[in-house]
Order: structure tokens, then C-alpha cells, then sequence
DNA sequence: TGCGTGTATTTTGTATTCAATCTTACTAAA
DNA sequence: TTTAGTAAGATTGAATACAAAATACACGCA
């Protein structure tokens, strides 16, 4: 009885975060394109919401870095420059490093059972051509990671970095030559944590993250 | 002519900016405490406005870690935990590092310069018995060091993690025994630019760092 | 054709209104 | 005295309404 309220209370969203996950996830998987025009009436009709949710959606998506705001000209989905590409790495890769010191040190049994399923997840989804499914992959198997950093703030932060680029990292992820790669990076990253290596984690966190900077770089060249 | 025109363009602000800005300045000075409430209705007639930019200001304030809501109970100014606090501290000595290795790097003549005259500046402001003044001239030092650093998204960050623990850093910096190693830091700091030399930089960045914990957390401690 | 100019339309900014939920205070019963 | 219940008031959630600004477009003119 008690618990299917409290279920009721988890289950009631305010629309502003329907419509804040929505246009988020349609940010992210490209739905919604770099500088595309976030028109307040043209979401809410769509969405069949009024004015008002949208509008604070929109709030939390410029706090967020996915939308740009020009007073009394309206939002846009945030584009990146090469500039700011650069930017966003070199802070995440301060990040990540912080993230595996921490997880390395932090990470229990049970979480590291986690991570070498993330991995084989990621494996498998590489051998379908679910590019979506792969992303998803590949992203869960670094959240098991940031999870076991056992810091929520750094989670917040990563998230919100990792956000900003990795709308323009499915052009990357398209092409099948990377897989290898990647794997092996994965793999390399469970043996980190096996030894608990941290300089070697660190390396090859930057590595990783390095070799995407080019595939996005052209992304990013590529819009208008 | 145009000038005016142009003038009168960024001299605009939406009301909801407004608010925020006139919140966030509120919740930094602690005249909004942790757990205080965010009436709607309480803060609109107060600053003269409707809801409507309110509400789109607490959005805000909420993305930015300055305020919780709750779902059809309101928001409040965010509390700190400390394990909170812990957790922010992880964070910002990262980048704190990150930002100190960029702008060793990337610090201009022009920028050394202001630094070693916002150093003054804080020394002078330790002179007096303005709080306030104290605490905006250290910030400040500090800011010449993040813009120095030439990243953007960086400043962003680390300014939002500052943000979240410097409300509760008043009292420490009230307490005048402090000022003359925030001192001795601040010229540290200088001299560790002047020589280039990076990994003192880290490591008295660390130290000025690790000095606030336990002085916050003895004021989180002290909070309800 | 190219360039202003003025008007109509669209869009954002803000206020107001209505509905749903939560709080609080009071009453009544154990 | 305490506790359950209930009703009134307060507060948030969302929609609508109105005002101001930006945009688009047609028109006239050189």
C-alpha cells in the first residue's frame, strides 16, 4: 500500500522534465541538429504541452551546454566550435584521470564483475550494426567506470562534458574500423583496474579519448 | 549613434537573468541559507516581477547546483553534505591542477601582471576588516589564474564547483589568523608562475585547497 | 536589379489564470 | 493528551493571455 504510493510519487514528473529528457535525448542521438532553432510554440504543439514547460526545459538545457539562448531571438541547439571541442577534452581528460584514480582505488568485486559485462556487452553490440546500440554500449561501460569513482558530483560534471561532444560522435562510431580499436582499449582498461594501475589507467584514458578528438574535429568542420 | 543602439542591445537582460543573477549573489553571501525555501510567490512579489521569471531562474539555479527542488513541494538552496563538500573538493583539485598546468602555459606578460596586482589587491583587502572585500579579492586572484588557463569550458566548470562551496566559506575567511597563510599561498602561487614551474604550482594549489575543508566542513557541520 | 521602408506575421518575454497538490490548523474521538 | 480526519489556505504546475520585439515579405523607388 505504502509502496505503491511512494511508486506513484517516484513515477510523477513534472512536465518540464518530460520535455527536458526529450529534447535532451533528441540532442544527443541528432534528432535535434546544431543550430537548429528551439521554437517554444513549435516543441509545445509537438509535444502537446503549452509554452511554460518548454520554456524551463529549455533553462535547463542551456545550464546544461546543449542550447544556446539569445534573448528575444530564441534558443538553438548548441554547436561546437573546434575551439571549444578542444576545451571540452582537455577538461575531461583531467576528469577521467580523476575518475579512474578514484574507481581504482573504490572499485569493489561486484563492480568490476560489472565492468567486464559492460565490456562483453560492448563487444557483442560491435558485431551487430546497431551504431545506436553500440553508443549505448560503449557509454554504459564508461558509467560503470564513473559510478565506481563513487563521487556524484564528478559523475554530474563527466556527464555534462561527455554530453556536449558526444552528439557529434555518432559519425565516428559509424565506422566499423574503429571497433577493433576500441575493444582493445576497453580491454586494456579491465586489465588497468585487474592491476590496479593507475599510471597505466591514466594513459590509456587519455588514449581513448585522444583518438576521438580527430573523427569529431571532422564532424564538427563539417557543419555550417 | 549606433553606439547607443548597440549600447542599449547588451544593456538588456530578460528578467529571468536578472532574478538569477540577483539569487545566485543572495545564496553566495548567505543572506539565502542552505534549506531556506524558494517561494515562488514569496520571491516575485520581493523583486517585483511574476512568477514567470522566477521559476525559470530556479531552473537555473537548480542546473547549477545553487538550489533543489522538489516536485510540487518548491525549491530550496541547496544543502551540503560532507560527503558533498568531499566529493566537490576531488573535483576541484583536478581542475584546479588542470587550470594551473594551461595557464603556465598560455599565461601572458599582461595577465602575470594582474595577478601579482590582484595579489595586492588581496593583501590589502586582509588590512581591513571587509569580509566581503576579502573574499572578492581572493576570488579574483583566482580568476586572473582560470582566464589565464585560455579555457572557456574550464572556467565554466570550475566556477559552478566553486560556487556550490564557497556560500559556506564565509566564516573561515571571517577568521583573520588565516590571512597570513592565504598570503604566503597567494605568493607562492605567484613565484611558481613566475618560475614556470608547474609541479609546485599543482602542489600548492593542493595545499591552498585542502586548507578550506576542514574549516567548511566545521560550518556544514554547524548546519541543520 | 538592388536597396530601403513599412507593414504583417511570428516569436519571445512576462503576467495572469486555473487546477492540482500540499500544509496547516482545527475538530472530534479514543 | 494524543491521534485521525477534514476543511481552508497556501503553494506549485501548467495553460492561457497579452505586450514587445524580431523577422519576413511585399512594395516602391532609384
Amino acid at each position: 500500500m505504502t509502496e505503491n504510493l511512494t511508486l506513484q510519487m517516484d513515477d510523477y514528473l513534472p512536465l518540464r522534465d518530460v520535455v527536458f529528457n526529450t529534447l535532451r535525448e533528441a540532442i544527443l542521438k541528432g534528432e535535434l541538429k546544431p543550430g537548429e532553432r528551439l521554437m517554444e510554440m513549435h516543441l509545445a504543439t509537438k509535444l502537446g504541452v503549452s509554452r511554460t514547460p518548454i520554456r524551463e526545459a529549455i533553462r535547463m538545457l542551456e545550464q546544461e551546454g546543449l542550447a544556446v539562448t539569445i534573448p528575444r531571438k530564441g534558443a538553438q541547439v548548441a554547436k561546437m566550435t573546434e575551439k571549444d571541442l578542444q576545451d571540452v577534452l582537455e577538461v575531461r581528460d583531467a576528469l577521467d584521470a580523476l575518475a579512474v584514480v578514484c574507481a581504482c582505488e573504490r572499485m569493489t568485486d561486484a563492480q568490476f564483475v560489472e565492468l567486464k559485462e559492460a565490456m562483453k556487452a560492448f563487444e557483442n553490440a560491435t558485431h551487430t550494426d546497431d551504431v545506436r546500440k553500440i553508443v549505448e554500449t560503449d557509454e554504459a561501460f564508461h558509467d560503470v567506470i564513473y559510478a565506481a569513482a563513487a563521487n556524484p558530483k564528478l559523475e554530474n560534471i563527466i556527464s555534462s562534458a561527455r554530453e556536449q561532444m558526444y552528439r557529434y560522435r555518432y559519425e565516428y562510431v559509424k565506422n566499423p574500423s574503429v571497433y577493433a580499436q576500441l575493444i582493445a582499449e576497453h580491454r586494456a582498461i579491465i586489465e588497468g583496474f585487474n592491476r590496479r594501475d593507475v599510471e597505466y589507467l591514466k594513459s590509456i584514458m587519455h588514449t581513448h579519448l585522444s583518438n576521438q578528438i580527430n573523427a569529431v574535429r571532422v564532424v564538427i568542420r563539417e557543419q555550417v
